[in-house]
DNA sequence: CATGAATGAGGATTCATTCAT
DNA sequence: CATGAATGAATCCTCATTCAT
């Protein structure tokens, strides 16, 4: 009876395998450029293999995207519920989510972005595209609903919420490329962490600000 | 006599309707999965003709992007000599500057992120990309002059030059990017402007921020 | 009234210009490789003014070889008819007509004889294939004939006479394009001439041999 | 069991088909005028196909003459070696390792032949025509140091080793090439035996005449 | 007359995908 | 279940050829 868990194990951890190294190749070559070959010599199988644990290159492709925005969400919702932060906390907290993200999975992350980018859509799934899309949308929500928060309390100076929520998920997100691009230039260190540590500082700095003669 | 003239009108106009029609799709697909027929197609030409106007697909998308590359470090480095500017007010400059460069070619500066945001790379001529890179470095250098500058007139909290000029970049790519992609999701208002200018309000304000016990 | 007939002898000239060019090429890359751009450009004109003196590139081609077949048919038919001459010299002849004809047009006639070898013919004219034919054939049976009477006359031993014209023949066009060929690995100095005359002595020595038990 | 080994067989029976039919389509039509298509419906088989047996149209090519260059020099070496003939013998053995070449794999030696008059080298690996050119001169040494052998011992009148050699080994390619392009004139009998048989006749009676006033 | 411009018809090559074993 | 083998459908690019100026 060990031996249908053994092999459904057996299934999981190839289904595991191929998708790190589709996750690997897909961030480096791009979507369109990635060959199944590519992917399967990576995972020492065949095309073939492949092709019977995802239907097809879309799919694939798509499996790996949802996991990480799934994760993300979840942790930019575990700050928005944590009552112990106030405004402030919850700002530098949703950074740290996002990175935390990025750590747990900085591969994927950044292939979402390139989807969320690049439009590689005209051969994924419309389907897809939508869950993805509605993740991000209620992501974006919650730390709105945060900014929005701060501006009642007078601690933000209000009027700006939904720029604000785009202005705090662009420097994640522009930072993230621009310091993946920046590592093909120079592989050298990797300054994200600090770089986005600054800029959040940066940003709330600015957020704080009395709300007097503005421009 | 006008002849000659008027023949010389006429191809370049039909680079620019090629260049033009290539920057759209090159953007709307990424580079892999634009196809020479896509371009032909959307200019009525045939595939061998643009073939005549650009030696191949790599050159063509080559074209593109210099061009652009060079109006921003222009722009940038209009704002950089400008004798007349203080510190914060080049800061503001150098925005309006980039954002004058999306104005100039809006789907091109796209592509330009893209390509150092996806390594469509493997395809493209090491040239370009060292041509890119170089440009790139070139601008962002004089932005950090500025921040640097800045920092040594007290007005800003110095010693972190380079995060703060990628941070300054990195926003504003971000922010492109991402307004680009939330047009995809609800394609009514373009609030880039104003969420741009917000944005360095934002981190000018946090960088005028005196230089205390810093986190 | 000069002016009309300075028109027909410029357009001669542009006409042996392109001629001139196209053999070069043609023998240099093979019929199938050599492409209209190539020609034209080493001529110095556009593709389309070369259209407008021969109708296509299997008729330009065409034109080339019948004129040096010619050549070597009238050659080959001064030695025949050449009545001061025994035997063995219009064997002798016959090869340095042969000679003959290579310094007159040496590209043209490994042109020919690549054409009899490779089937470019797919792409040439029917018509074009069976005047190089017809004007081979007349040529080795003027050879033929001095061969059967050698054999009349006792000179040579007979009963070979298709043979021994096909050697002989055979002999000039391996040399010549053996010698073609070593000159692509060591493009130093041409010993053709030197060859076929040694060739040409060996063979006329062994067809005076006596006529025994041969074999 | 023997699975394996029957899927290896066929494996290696399509590469034979494969190579059979490029063989004679190469051969018919030259390199450049032959397709991949071509090839692929002669056999059968899609053009893809073709492509997961050889890398490329010149991998195809080359994987058929190194094949058959390797056997000729085989052929030459055993009659180079043979201690129990003589010099004239070792001629005459010469003959006929070309021979038995050619009747082991008469297209493809002409496709050598062709190599090496007509210039498809562009398009042919340079590697590839290194490689011809090593066998052929190292066969050719082997010709021309009995021929050298048959000078020291007095049968031949010395002084020309590298010209005969040349007259040898063009007379047989002459003769070849000259009855394939014959038999496209009249494709009735082949004479191609009889006549290379009394080539070599002559060219041996030539060798042997003594070496007196000599022209 | 000469030509720049345009193009249809390939041709080499790649790749996602299927299927029999 | 894994895979080698096969392929149709692209895709980039070339080239002979035409035609308006």
């Amino acid at each position: 009876m060990g031996v249908k868990e053994r092999k459904q194990r057996e299934k999981q951890a190839r289904t595991d395998q191929i998708q790190a190294a589709a996750k690997e190749i897909f961030l480096q070559k791009g979507y369109a450029a990635t060959t199944m070959e590519d992917i399967a010599s990576r995972v020492e199988l065949s095309v073939a293999t492949i092709y019977s644990y995802f239907k097809n290159k879309g799919e694939l492709y798509a499996s790996l995207n949802l996991i990480t925005l799934k994760f993300l969400e979840e942790q930019i919702e575990m700050v928005y519920r944590d009552e112990t932060l106030g405004v402030e906390g919850k700002i530098i907290g949703f950074k740290d989510a996002m990175y935390k993200t990025f750590l747990y999975e900085p591969l994927i992350l950044k292939n979402i972005l390139h989807l969320q980018v690049v439009n590689a859509f005209a051969e994924i799934s419309d389907d897809l595209i939508e869950k993805i899309n509605d993740m991000t949308r209620r992501t974006l929500r919650m730390m709105a609903a945060v900014l929005q928060q701060g501006a009642s309390q007078g601690i933000f100076c209000g009027g700006h919420v939904m720029a604000d929520t785009d202005i705090l998920w662009s420097t994640f997100t522009g930072l993230l490329l621009w310091e993946e691009s920046k590592k093909r230039i120079n592989p050298a260190r990797d300054y994200f962490k600090t770089t986005l540590d600054r800029a959040f500082d940066l940003l709330l700095l600015g957020l704080q600000k009395k709300c007097n003669p503005e421009k």
